[in-house]
RNA sequence: GCCCAGGUGGCGGAAUUGGUAGACGCAGCAGACUCAAAAUCUGCCAUUCGCAAGGAUGUGCUGGUUCGAUUCCAGUCCUGGGCACCA
């Protein structure tokens, strides 16, 4: 009988779905198990190869869970707001919510070829306005609510407003923008009250910059710009400010650097979030204004003071100038007028530069003077004020104090524009480089002469506050994020712009809906098509919409509970599931996604709406699938094409070629022609073996790469089973690695030899009721022990080889007893559950093989008497000899010296030490 | 530029705690079965010297620690991911 499975796949396929087989209950005895993939984008390409390494992963997992006796929820669903079905609609007209219909409809029918045990009663889609319905509340609670700094957690804004009413607000009150009283609240318009409490809301408004584009008459996403210029079109694009909307997460940056201790993330991934996060702890420091400028620029009555952010205050006599950034609100009344021109020039030169340009490109030193000077709190020397791209409005105060012996790009600018710089470490700092150290013994430091930096440190702050000029202040790299879009297809704000106060509007309106657009291009002044809707613009709503991260930063809530219209989550249901036991997926969502839905929960925890403060029990991330693109050289303005070997003799045009007819390197000549009408009449410069081969390179797996490999193709010729366990056997699933379809022959011939331990092609069944042999035993209690390991490690791969070296072992000792096999079948039923639910019925058995009980692996079975041990000499392995397990070490050393091989290479001397460790190895040092 | 990860045969990878480098699979080579093919089975398969026995070299590169390093340390090169409006 042969191994059929296309057919077995579609039967099982069926049976499943028809017995509702993967339909989870919240109310079960047994304890919950939450696992999690990152839901898809619902990208109109459909599903390539890539996006299933995750789910395969997941959905072993939540197999292998199931099998471990725990009720699992394993949910999918779809992120279904984004840019690309807007950029799509602008090209082609089509409304976003028709493609992305379209686009989940193949999503899911892809997805259920691989059989997945999702409960698709639970899917969410995040553009459903019974969906977004609950993110417009919880934004909502966002906007009512402020960050109470003394007892770190968020309240609702009545207490706030409460307060003011009560005591009015002074300076330790995080935010406010001023002193008031209590008396002066009451005599606020609405308008300043609106305005005070817009400093603390949890989602707020601000202005901020943004990509525009004049010619386009729209805000770009970085993603639509590329060097510099527009992506379509390629249009300048220059920063501009807007009003936008913001979350306030830098109010929870503390608590987001604590509950990393309290999740399992990888050491790097915390690391990376750490490093967003960016706590630095150091010192305001005020630089008093020469008071030459005051007779430059008389109109301004009195010079403000600079205050610039150090981590470094012990370096303060190693101040040699300052640098504002470009930005700074300073600088037009810093620059003096020999400067007025070349302040200007520079400062348009900045406007088009981006902020990855302005941080990588260190390579070209740019700045400009402003003319003016500081005055060094200690010295009292003049400190010469420059600008330069190097500092970046956003970050500490947008303004620094440069050390050029300390620090590599302070030295480098001083260097550049011949600043002289000024030594305060001695022979550490050679004059070729900065000497970046907290170690070194300060000299010509004023009262810090002498001391080490690091203890300098807070002697310094302690003298800049004590003078009144510095305080210390703890700062991060992380910004509030961004929280609107220019855009339309996203979550429209509950919010209406009433008299210029941002008024929320009651949740009993929700959701509030996308309305049709007759086009989605941009809206007046750079706004969003929202504003070209009459009727929109004349009830005052906001004409923004939400980010993508919106939506996904809270989906792992309503997958609990999706149907609710009484709750975005009903508590019960939240708090028997509780945090999502493990989450997959990659680690581009390191620190965006990551950090926004660890800030929601927490606002959420707060607010007492969940249970938990932290979303993500354990995080695994899975490497990449990459493509690997092929390459075809056409002589420039022919239809002539070079082998790749030949290249160099011809002035060609590098182009993609599909992947798909191109056999390892060789290109398919004849399918080339016929791929593209324009190469029909394509000739080719061949390689001396006649062959044309094609150049590689290893890149992100995307259509217009020609890169992708379609999963239905391999699964309607292997079957599912294959594909699955062929994903997982490529590598460890947190390695990016391109796709090579080669291997999966392999897999596909493993699944065979195993339907061939159950069924010969001559006598049908030859399964037996025989009690297995110790040998045999020995083979399935090994590999229980070593796939039980493997999987609740992820390690899946490794698993993957061990079921290959059991079915080998068995097949080499003939066993086809059921008992044997049968435990073989459940161990092997999350990776390949099609094929293992046929050969379980086929068994017997009536329930099917998700529902029984992973079988307990006995150390009995494996015990062993002797070791073949490695014998070295030297470190260098010579030969190996048998020695019982029990061997003491003087017993050991008797053998070992008597052996022929090591007399030969001991060369007649008398070890000097012999070691042994049980278990491994000896080693015989002469 | 900054942050994170990775670099092992022709290829994907294994060695999970410092202890026999190359498990498992692909590709390749030789053979068996077959009229033939497919399927299946058996053997070989890092490089190099050697008829062989056996030896030397070998985990990106340069050093270091150790009886012993793919594994730990320092430096360096290369590749991939992220860098705040792609998702």
């Amino acid at each position: 009988m042969e191994y059929s499975f296309i057919d077995i796949e579609q039967k099982w396929q069926k049976s499943w779905k028809d017995n509702g087989t993967y339909s989870v209950s919240n109310d079960s005895d047994k304890p919950p198990f939450y696992v999690l993939d990152m839901f898809p984008y619902p990208s109109g390409a459909g599903l390539h190869v890539g996006h299933p390494l995750g789910y395969i992963a997941s959905d072993i997992f939540s197999r292998y869970k199931r099998l471990k006796g725990y009720n699992v929820l394993h949910p999918m669903g779809f992120d279904s707001f984004g840019l690309p079905a807007e950029q799509y609609a602008l090209e082609t007209g089509q409304h976003p919510a028709d493609t992305t219909e379209k686009n989940i409809a193949t999503f899911k029918r892809q997805l259920d070829k691989i059989g997945f045990c999702y409960d698709w009663d639970r899917e969410v889609r995040t553009s459903d306005p019974d969906y977004y319905k609950w993110t417009q509340w919880i934004f909502l609670k966002l906007f009512n609510s402020w960050f109470d700094h003394d007892l770190k957690k968020a309240r609702p804004m009545e207490t706030l407003i409460e307060r003011f009413e009560k005591e009015g607000a002074d300076l330790t009150l995080k935010h406010t923008p001023s002193i008031f009283t209590a008396k002066q609240w009451a005599e606020f318009s609405k308008a300043e009250q609106a305005d005070v409490l817009m400093h603390y809301r949890l989602a707020f408004s601000a202005y901020g910059e943004v990509n525009w584009c004049e010619a386009l008459g729209t805000v770009l996403a970085n993603d639509e710009v590329v060097n510099g210029v527009s992506e379509r079109g390629g249009h300048p694009v220059v920063k501009k400010k807007m009003r936008q909307w913001y979350l306030r997460i830098t109010d929870y940056a503390d608590r987001l650097l604590d509950g990393l201790h309290t999740v399992e993330f990888s050491e790097s991934m915390k690391e990376m979030q750490r490093n967003w996060i960016g706590k630095s702890e150091g010192a305001e420091l005020d630089f008093k204004v020469h008071s030459e400028l005051t007779s430059n620029n008389s109109t301004e009555a009195e010079p403000k003071n600079i205050t610039v952010y150090t981590t470094r205050p012990d370096t303060i006599f190693g101040v040699d100038f300052l640098v504002l950034a470009p930005e700074h609100e300073m600088v037009q009344q810093l620059t003096t007028a020999d400067q007025q021109e070349a302040v200007a020039t520079y400062l348009s030169y900045v406007k088009s530069r981006s902020d990855r340009e302005r941080m990588a490109d260190t390579k070209h030193i740019t700045g400009c003077f402003t003319g003016a000077y500081a005055v060094h709190p200690f010295t009292e020397n003049k400190v010469p004020i420059w600008i330069a791209e190097y500092v970046l409005s956003g970050y500490g105060t947008g303004a620094i104090m440069a050390v050029p012996c300390g620090d590599q790009r302070d030295f480098l600018f001083a260097s550049h524009f011949n600043i002289p710089i000024t030594n305060i470490i001695g022979h550490h700092f050679t004059g070729n480089e900065a000497h970046p150290s907290k170690e070194a013994v300060l000299e010509n430091s004023g009262f810090l002469t002498g001391m080490i930096m690091r203890d300098a440190l807070p002697v310094a702050i302690d003298k800049m506050v004590e003078m009144g000029i510095g305080k210390r202040k703890v700062n991060y790299k992380m910004r509030d994020a961004g929280f609107s879009r220019q855009r339309y297809w996203g979550e429209p704000f509950p919010v209406k712009w009433l008299d210029g106060v941002a008024t929320a509007q009651d949740e009993n309106q929700l959701p509030l809906t996308l309305p049709h657009v007759e086009k989605y291009g941009p809206g007046p002044e750079g706004e969003g098509p929202l504003a070209n809707i009459a009727s929109w613009k004349e009830q005052q709503y906001e004409t923004s919409t939400m980010p993508g991260y919106a939506g996904s930063s809270w989906y792992f809530l309503r997958y609990m509970d999706p149907k609710n219209s009484n709750a975005f989550c009903d508590r019960k249901a939240s708090d028997y599931w509780g945090q999502v036991s493990v989450y997959i997926g990659g680690t581009e969502h390191a620190v965006g996604h990551l950090l926004y839905s660890r800030m929601w929960t927490k606002v959420l925890h707060d607010l007492d709406l969940i249970g938990f403060d932290e979303p993500f029990r354990r995080l695994v991330n899975q490497g990449m699938i990459q493509g690997s693109s092929r390459f075809v050289y056409r002589i420039k303005g022919t239809q002539t094409f070079v082998s790749y070997g030949l290249i160099k003799n011809y002035e060609t045009d590098k182009l993609h070629v599909d992947v798909n007819i191109v056999n390892g390197l060789e290109l398919d000549t004849s399918a080339f022609k016929k791929w593209k009408p324009d190469f029909a009449s394509a000739e080719f410069i061949l390689e001396e073996d006649g062959k044309y081969i094609c150049g590689s390179e290893v890149e992100k797996m995307s259509k217009s790469k020609f890169n992708t490999v379609n999963p239905d193709d391999l699964v309607l010729k292997y079957g599912a089973d294959t594909f699955r366990m062929y994903e997982m056997f490529l590598g460890p699933l947190d390695q990016s690695k391109p796709w090579d379809t080669k291997g999966i022959e392999g897999v596909h011939r493993f699944l065979r030899k195993l339907w061939r331990l159950f069924y010969d092609e001559v006598n049908g069944k030859i399964w037996s009721e025989e009690t297995p042999s110790a040998a045999e035993l020995k083979v399935l209690h090994k590999t229980i022990k070593k796939i039980d390991a493997d999987t609740e490690h992820f390690y899946f791969n490794t698993a993957i080889s061990a079921f290959m070296v059991c079915v080998n072992e068995l097949s080499d000792l003939k066993c086809y007893k059921k008992v044997v096999l049968e435990q073989l079948l459940v161990i092997l039923a999350p990776y390949a559950p099609h094929i293992t639910e046929e050969l379980w019925h086929a068994l017997g058995h009536e329930i099917s093989v998700l529902d029984v009980t992973f079988p307990v692996f006995e150390e009995k079975y494996l015990t062993e008497q002797t070791k073949d041990y490695p014998v070295s000499i030297n470190g260098k392995t010579r030969t190996n000899i048998l020695i019982d397990l029990n061997a003491e070490q003087s017993e050991v050393e008797a053998l070992v010296l008597s052996n022929e091989v090591v007399q030969k290479w001991m060369e007649g001397k008398t070890p000097k030490k012999i070691i042994f460790v049980k278990g491994k190895m000896v080693n015989v040092v002469v």
